[in-house]
DNA sequence: CATGAATGAGTCTTCATTCAT
DNA sequence: TATGAATGAAGACTCATTCAT
C-alpha cells in the first residue's frame, strides 16, 4: 500500500466490500492528489481534476479528508512516509565508512531522481512556510532514520581517520542533499540558463558521479 | 535599482514628473508583483492584491503588462536582472584563486539570504517547467557573468595547483549554488524535521561558514 | 526606454495641416466605425478597435462624437446619406414603366449586393427598435426619393395598363426590397439550411434575375 | 415542447421531482436566453441578466452549457426546433395548389408575426456569418419539411396549369419568406422612414393580405 | 456511500470614458 | 489638437464547498 493512514476500524460484516472499495477510492484520491499538487501546487490544483483522475466522485474528497487542505496534508504525509520507508531499507552496517557515505549520497540522489513529486510537494510546503508539516503530529513524529545513519557513518569515518571532523551532521546532511536537490528542483531554469539539457539521461549520470565525488572529496581529512 | 531598467531621473520639470509618475506606477506594480508571486506563486497570487499593494488601479496591470502572465514574466525578468547586476559588481581579478572562490561561494550564499523572493520565483518557474524563462528573449540573452567568473577562477586554481582538475564548471556551479539554495529554499521543512530554527541568525552564520569550507574542501587537490 | 515614448513635439505653423488632418481623422473614424459596427453590432464593436483601424487616437472619438453612441449615430446617418445619394442618380423619366420598374428592382438588389454594411447597420438599428433613427433629426429629414419614384412609376404603369392597380406603393416597396434584402441579410443561414453557397457569384446572378422577374410578374394585370 | 429534448416525465415521486426541477432550471435558462439574445444580440446579452430572469443561479449556465456561447447555441437550436415542429403540423394534402400555396405564405407570415425572437436570433446568427448554425450538428440535421412542401405544391400547381413553371423552389422560398421577413425584421426603420406605424394591428393585417396576393400574383402563368 | 445539482465568493479581464499634459 | 495614463463599473468565468436524493 502506498499510503500509511489506516482507515478507522469498522466491524460491520457488509461493510467489508465497502472497505475494500473505500480503501481503494481513498488511495486513488491520495495518489491523484500527489500528482496534481506536485504539478500545480496547492493553489493551482483543482479538486475536480483530482477526483476525475482518481475516477471517483468529488464529494468523497470532503467525505474522507474534510476539505482540500485535508487532502493536501494527507498527500504530504504520504510522500514523507514513502521516503521514510525507503530509508529504513538502507543497511550500511556491513560497509566501511567511505562506502557507506557513498551509499547515502547515492540514495539521496536516486530517490529525488525517481520521485519528482516529492520535490514538488516539499517545495510547495516551503512556500507555505511549513504550515502543514508543523501542524501535523504524524509528520512531526515521522522521524527520519537517515540523519542518524549519516551521523553514525560520519563518526565511524572520523574515528577511522578517513573523514574530517569539522562537519556537524545536520550541515553535512543539508549539503549532501542540496547538491542533488537543487539539480532536480531547478533543472528547468538551469537548463535554460546554461543552454544544456540537464534532464537528459547522460546529464543525470554525470551529475550522479559528480555529487558522490564532490561530497566525498569535501569529507577527506 | 530594483526593477527593470528605468530611465534615470531627469530634471526637466514638466515632462519629468509625468515620466516619473508613469514609471513609478509601473515599477510599483512590478515590485508588488515580485512580493506577491514570491509569497503565493503564480496561481495563488491575486491581481487585486498586487494592485492594492502597489497603490494603483488594478486595470493598469492590463494596461502595462497585458495580463497576469505578462506581469509575472516581467517580475521574473526583474529578479534575474537584479542578480545579474550584482554579479557584475564582483571583481575577483586582484584575488588569488582561493580567495576568489571563497568570494564566489559567499556571494551565492549572501544573495540568496537577502533575496528570498528570488528563490521563490525561481521555484515557481521550475514548477512551470521553465515556461516563461524559455519564452522570454530578454531572459535568454541575460547571460550570467557568474559562470564565466567561476570557470576562470577554477582554471586559475587548477593551474596554481590549489584546486582539483576533475570538476567541470557547470557541475561545480550547481553544487556550490545548491548547498546554499537548498538551505534557504527548504528552510522551513528542514527546521521542522530537525527541530531546529534554521532561520535564526546564528544558524545562518554557521551555515555560511560551513558552505564555504565545504566547497573549498571539495576543491582541494 | 521603458516608459512613455515622448513624441517629438512639432510646432509647425499651419493649422491647415491640422484641419486637413482633422477632417480626414473624422472621416477615417466614421469609415472605421461603419466597418466595426457592421461587423459586430453596437454592443460588440470596440472603440479602441475603431480608433486603431482609423489610425487615430481614441480620444478623438470623444472629441468629435461625444461618445460611442454619437459615433454610431453618425455612422448610421452616413450609410443612409450614401444610399440617398445613389438613389438621386436614378433617372427613370426616359423609360417606359416596365423598364423603369425593372431598373428600380435592379437598383435595390445591386445596392444591397455592394453594401453589406448598410444591411448590417440597419439590422442592428432594428434590434435597437429604431432608437437612433427616431432620435436623429438629420435622418428623419433625409427623405428618400426612391419611394416617390416608385409611386410615379407604379402610377404610370397602372395608367398604361401594364401594372395591376391593387398595390399601394409602400407595400410594393417593402416587397420589392424584401426579396433582395432577405437574400442578403440571411445569406449565411439560408446557405446552411439549403446546403448551397448562396454567396457564390453565380447564385447572385441567378437571384438577381429571379427578383426582377418575380416582381414584374406580380405586377402584371 | 419548446426547449431542447427533455427527458419524458416519469411518475416515480421522488426522482421525478428532481428531474423536473433540473429540467425546469435548464429550460428556464433557455427560455430566458432566447429572450435576452433576441433583445440584445449575443454581445449585448448579459449572463447575469439571463440567470436573473430565469430565477436560477448564474453558475448553472456554466454547469449546463459550459459557457455563454454554449447557451446561445442551445437557444438557437431551440428556436429552430420550434419552427420545425410547427411546420410539421401543416397538412396541405387535401388542398388544391392555390389554396395550399396561400396556406404556406400565410404560415410564413404568421409564424414571424408571432415569433419576433426567431427573427432576432437569425439576424444575430447571420452577423456571426452563420458560425453556430454551421458548427451545430443538430441544426444541420434539423431538416425543414417546409421547402419540400413548397416544392410539391409548386409542382402540383405547374402541372395543373395554375402556376408558372419558371421558378425554382429555393428562390421562390426566399422570395416568399423575404416579403414577410423584411417587413418584420425592419419594421422599426421602415416605420420611421415612411412615417407610418407598421407595427399597428391594422398594418399587420393589411400586410398579410398583400404578401399572399403578391406571391400568388407572381405565380400566375 | 454515491451522484448531479446548486451556490457564493471570488478572479481575471474588458471597456467606455476621463485625466493630465 | 493629440496622446498615453488612469479609472470605475461591469462582465464572463472559476472553484471549493454544500445540498438533496
Amino acid at each position: 500500500m502506498t499510503t500509511t493512514s489506516t482507515p478507522p476500524s469498522q466491524s460491520k460484516s457488509a461493510s467489508t466490500r465497502r472497505q475494500v472499495s473505500s480503501a481503494s477510492a481513498r488511495d486513488a484520491l491520495i495518489a491523484a492528489a500527489i500528482g496534481e499538487f506536485a504539478a500545480k501546487g496547492f493553489a493551482g490544483a483543482r479538486v475536480d481534476e483530482i477526483a476525475g483522475v482518481a475516477g471517483v466522485n468529488k464529494q468523497l474528497v470532503y467525505h474522507y479528508f474534510e476539505n482540500k487542505q485535508g487532502l493536501y496534508l494527507v498527500a504530504l504525509e504520504s510522500v514523507y512516509a514513502q521516503i521514510r520507508e525507503k530509508e529504513k531499507a538502507l543497511s550500511l552496517d556491513a560497509m566501511g565508512p567511505l562506502e557507506a557515505m557513498s551509499e547515502l549520497v547515492g540514495f539521496s540522489f536516486d530517490y529525488l531522481a525517481e520521485h519528482p513529486e516529492f520535490i514538488s510537494l516539499l517545495t510547495d510546503e516551503n512556500r507555505n512556510r511549513g504550515r502543514y508539516i508543523l501542524a501535523s503530529d504524524r509528520l512531526k513524529t515521522m522521524h527520519s532514520p537517515f540523519i542518524e545513519m549519516l551521523e553514525a557513518t560520519l563518526s565511524r569515518g572520523v574515528e577511522a581517520g578517513v573523514f574530517r571532523a569539522e562537519y556537524d551532521a545536520v550541515n553535512l546532511y543539508i549539503s549532501m542533499a542540496g547538491v542533488s536537490y537543487f539539480f532536480f528542483s531547478n533543472n528547468h531554469t538551469l537548463s535554460a540558463i546554461f543552454g544544456r539539457s540537464l534532464d537528459a539521461p547522460s546529464a543525470l549520470l554525470q551529475r550522479r558521479r559528480h555529487v558522490i565525488a564532490f561530497v566525498l572529496n569535501a569529507l577527506r581529512p
